[in-house]
DNA sequence: AAGCTGACCAACCGCGTCTCT
DNA sequence: GAGAGACGCGGTTGGTCAGCT
């Protein structure tokens, strides 16, 4: 499909932003908001191109990005989630308010990786794009250059000359087909729940949204039948100040079918040696609301 | 003090996918 | 259904800095 030549256009800013650039950005979205980022370095005044102006926004500027080290606590999500999902950094950065895919891919290319291979725990290399072309490409090239005895200087440039050309050798890769589902969107609406110790869910919900939902006819909680417990236990749930009151996924009666991948994708989590499984269940229909 | 090395991370690149016409 | 533009993602690069020799 047709790409935007973008960072290629003569006259733009590269490299590292300066305050004012920072400034612009930051002024042009609160008034106008995200989105168009084609346009929106012309509209504010900025030398650059959109698709930089997107980054510095989404990884740097956004207001709700969270400074700061990364806590055991996040570290041990990142984990689970990665032996889950692969590097689909966006997914993992979407479990983890504040950070963002490019943080977390950094954070674990730099320190967990690292670490994790060090304690003798197998990683998980690749995606379930693995099988991509680009993946192929990469492990290709990777191959290449380890079986050479070059320099970490024209390494680099034997990188770049290869880029260029190897649209040719894609050609004699053996292609295999992943059959992935096609996303589906689809919004659970939260609702809120009080828990007995050990003992699941002690009434039906309380909120505004879920009580017109029920004398509508919709969805209630006994239709469900989704496993609380594991809810809690796969850390999908939101803890407020009261440690026994959480907020659950509902899904509307529609989506009853959807409500199943949900609860695979659970049983999955909580399985032994589920990787293999994972490869070909449609996580991304899960994360798009 | 100077040079080297590796870690870190912001930014770039290229591709796949989505959306609109 | 096809084509073009826009967006989002993951891999990679390169500048900076701290620690080591």
């Amino acid at each position: 499909m047709g790409r935007a030549p973008c960072c290629s256009k003569v006259g733009l800013h590269r490299g590292p932003w300066s305050p004012e650039e920072d400034a612009l950005l930051t002024n042009y979205i609160q008034c106008h908001g995200e989105g168009n980022w084609r346009s929106l370095p012309k509209n504010a005044g900025l030398l650059r191109c959109g698709k930089s102006c997107r980054l510095r926004w989404m990884n740097y500027l956004r207001p709700d990005i969270k400074r700061g080290n990364i806590g055991p606590d996040e570290e041990d999500l990142i984990i689970r989630l990665h032996s889950l999902l692969g590097n689909r950094w966006s997914l993992i950065a979407g479990r983890l308010p504040g950070r963002t895919d490019n943080e977390i891919k950094n954070y674990w290319n730099s320190h967990l990786s690292k670490r994790l291979k060090g304690q003798g725990i197998e990683v998980r290399e690749g995606t379930s794009k693995g099988t991509t072309k680009r993946a192929r490409i990469s492990q290709k090239k990777s191959h290449n250059v380890n079986n050479s005895n070059i320099n970490h200087s024209s390494k680099k440039q034997q990188d770049k000359r290869k880029r260029k050309t190897e649209g040719e050798d894609t050609a004699e890769i053996t292609r295999t087909k992943i059959y992935m589902p096609k996303p589906t969107k689809f919004t659970p609406t939260l609702r809120s729940y009080d828990l007995i110790e050990n003992s699941g869910v002690s009434e039906v919900p309380k909120t505004e949204s879920a009580t017109s939902q029920e004398q509508k006819g919709d969805t209630t909680m006994e239709d469900l039948e989704i496993n609380w417990y594991d809810i809690k236990e796969g850390g999908f749930f939101f803890e407020e100040d009261d440690p026994n009151h959480v907020l659950a996924f509902d899904f509307p009666s529609k989506d009853r079918l959807l409500q199943g991948l949900y609860q695979e994708y659970y049983e999955l989590l909580n399985s032994e040696g589920n990787q293999a499984q994972l490869n070909s269940f449609p996580d991304q229909s899960l994360f798009l609301w």
